[in-house]
Formats: structure tokens, C-alpha cells, sequence
DNA sequence: ATTATCTATAGATCTATAGATAATGC
DNA sequence: ATTATCTATAGATCTATAGATAATGC
């Protein structure tokens, strides 16, 4: 803790409104509710965020925003491909649960979807567009199976929002554990020789501690 | 088709309302867009239902028994566990992508923790136990890697979840082949011996169109 | 002086019920 | 005769704005 005074109004706004969102979705949660959970009346939200939506689109931006610096980290780094993907998985999980905000309500098809947050629906597109390019290049070296580079990437999507929704609502003590099993369990299946696994692993400690402070 | 009638309007309600849900979440749809979408007016819905979480309550039981018929008849049946887990997942996933409704929006955490779908979220706990019990035999047989199975069932959740998601609205034509391609992906990673993948394979077909047919 | 809060409220929803009318099945 | 639909609406929300009051920073 850098600070013994209170959080900002804003942050606390975005903090609990995350929590609200993970429990009860957006649509489910009321402004009044927000307001109700950080102890100020419901229009005085509106000095903070001019609407709704947008304390939902800063909430995405802040995630989003780190999230594609660090896959043009791993993208754009040296070595095999088995190493980056896996230093990518173990960071990008590791950020994402190391955040102060409830990410469990963030991603689901149903906000994306609206209309206001299109922009944060096109970056999450590049996120995984990246993804996918950087899972081919491996595939194309021959180091991965001969698998679609979208359904990994849908694979590694799939079980980071997992992870994030047993994780529930704190930051994690111990982020590294849960991103290193996923990424490990992503690797397992994708690498063409799996005998490969221990020396990926240790050669992927250090790229990855990189690749989650991109952000 | 078997009939040439169009459906009973209860289902027309079900399928409407699983369409909305997925597209504007649980919250996000009124009873006025269902029955605006059904084409009837928007009282007439509660000739139907009781409520509004009826309906969504009447979705979540008709994917839920079946798949809970599924998991027993993996877990019940003879042979390896690695063949029996793969026949699963084919099994399972095939069987959620032939369903009638758009699934995308039913397993949101904050529809699942609605107090009025209590029992719904105790059959899917039901459903994930199993699940894992059938991953810690694998594991206890050495057949799988030391892997915790509740990471294993959490992932094989997180899986289906993403393919459903890609999925998209209509039932899909072909189910078996995203559904196999999960079920390779997970058993390349938990396998201990990789190099049984094609015999698993080979020996999962039968047992997955029967565990499919379970429900 | 500026910014953040408050109270009060407009106007638009939303779920569910009441009671009338139309359609269906014996 | 029964079931499914319709219109009308009660009562409870919800988001956002207007304008008054309190707190903050120079």
C-alpha cells in the first residue's frame, strides 16, 4: 500500500462496480447500486462518468489497454515461439488476476455487445487476433501441432476466464501458480514434442515476468 | 423435420428467449422483447411462465438433466478412463451444440446466482463434481498427468463455454468435429503417455454417441 | 472559485395482474 | 367449457438532469 489515505472516488467507483457487475451482470446492477456500494447518492456518480456504460468502458480499457501491450511484447520478442506463448499465457493470467477490479463480469458476449462499447470490442478482436498470429507462427515452425490457430487461441481465452471466475472477487496472493497451470496445460496439448515442456518452462520464467509488467 | 406445424408457442418462447439472452444477457431483455420477438403480445408470455426466470429456469433444466444423464454414463461406464473422459467430452459438447437454444447466455455467473435458480446451480455443482471424480480416477490410475481435477473439469468448462460462444445462434451442422477437436485438445494435455492419443481416439467414437444419446 | 456532493424529480422503462375477447377441443 | 390471447394498467423500478449546498484548493 503506497497510501494510507482512502481511495478516489472514481477508483472506488470502478472497483465496486466491477464487483457488481461479476455478481450481478451490468444490466443487473443499478447506478443506485454502484453508488449505494461506495457511499455516495446515485447522481453523484454522474461528476465521475457521464453514463452507465462508461464506467464499464473504462473498467474494459484498463484491462484491455496492458492486455495488448503484452502480446506485442511476446509477439515482437526473440526465441522459440513454445517459450513466448507460454511466457504470454503465465503473464497476460497473471495481470489479469494481479488487477483490483472484479474482471469476471467484463468479458461476456452480452456487454461486448452493446453498441457504446464497440471500440472496446474492437480491441479485444486485435487482442485475439494477435493471439491467434503468434499461436500460427509456431504451427508454421513446426514447434506446435498442426492445430487452428483460432481455437487455441479460443482455448487460451476459455480458460483465462476461467481461471478468473475461480478466482472470484480479490486479487490473487499468488497470481503466478493459477497462470502457470494454464499455460502449462495450453503448451502440453499444442507443442508437436512434449518432451520440450521442461526446458520451455524454464526459459519462459523470465520472458514472462517482462511480458506482465508490458502493461 | 417431423412437423410441419409451426412449434408449440412455449417453445417458440424458449428459443426466442435464449437467443435474446445470449445476445443482451438475462437482465438485458425485457419480457416485452421475448414476446415482441415470439410475436405475441407481452402479457400473454405468463399464460407460459409463472415468471421471467421461469423461463430461464426451464432452459438451464433442459440442458442441465441431460447432461447430468451424460456425465453418469461416462462415469458408470467400463473401460480406460482416458477413453471414457474423451468420450465425455465428445459426448457432452456434441450434445449442447444440437440443442434447439442459443446456450451462450445461460451460464453467466450472475444468472447462475440468482436466489430463484438456487436448484439449477446445485445440479451444475452436481454436474462439475462428477466430472472431476471422473478426472481423480485417471489420475489415481496414472493413466493422467498429476493434475488437480477440478483444474481439468474447470477447463473442460472453460472449453465448452469458448465453442459455444463461437458457435453462435443455430444448432451446429456438424457438432462432432469442434467437439472432437476439445476433447483432443484436453486429452493431449492430461494424458501421461501422449503417444495412447490415437487408440483413445479410436476407442472413444462408440462411447461418445452414446453418452451423446444419454439424455 | 471550483469541484463534489446532496435532494428532488422527469420521463422512460419493467414485471406482473385484472378482466375482456377470441380460438380451440370435446 | 377451456385455454390462449388481447388491452389496459398498477406499482416499482431505472438513468440522467436541474439546481441547491457543502467541501476543497489557491
Amino acid at each position: 500500500m503506497t497510501s494510507a489515505r482512502p481511495a478516489p472516488t472514481r477508483l472506488r467507483i470502478l472497483i465496486e462496480a466491477s464487483r457488481l457487475f461479476a455478481i450481478r451482470g451490468y444490466h443487473g446492477t443499478s447506478t443506485r447500486d454502484i453508488a449505494g456500494a461506495v457511499g455516495i447518492q446515485q447522481p453523484s456518480l454522474y461528476k465521475h462518468f457521464a453514463t452507465k456504460h462508461e464506467i464499464l468502458a473504462a473498467l474494459l480499457d484498463e484491462d484491455l489497454g496492458p492486455a495488448l501491450a503484452r502480446i506485442r511484447a511476446a509477439v515482437a520478442a526473440d526465441g522459440q515461439v513454445a517459450v513466448r506463448l507460454h511466457a504470454f499465457v503465465v503473464g497476460d493470467i497473471a495481470a489479469v488476476l494481479s488487477l483490483p477490479y472484479d474482471v469476471r463480469g467484463l468479458y461476456n458476449d452480452d456487454v461486448l455487445q452493446l453498441p457504446e462499447l464497440a471500440a472496446q470490442a474492437r480491441s479485444r478482436a486485435r487482442l485475439h487476433a494477435a493471439t491467434a498470429d503468434l499461436v500460427r507462427l509456431g504451427v508454421e515452425a513446426g514447434e506446435f501441432v498442426a492445430e487452428e490457430p483460432e481455437f487455441v487461441q479460443g482455448a487460451i481465452t476459455g480458460l483465462l476466464l476461467e481461471v478468473v471466475r475461480e478466482q472470484g472477487p480479490e486479487p490473487a496472493a499468488d497470481p503466478r501458480t493459477p497462470a502457470t497451470r494454464v499455460a502449462d496445460f495450453v503448451l502440453r496439448s499444442v507443442l508437436a514434442d512434449p518432451r520440450r515442456m521442461p526446458e520451455v518452462r524454464a526459459a519462459s520464467a523470465t520472458l514472462a515476468a517482462r511480458i506482465e509488467r508490458a502493461g
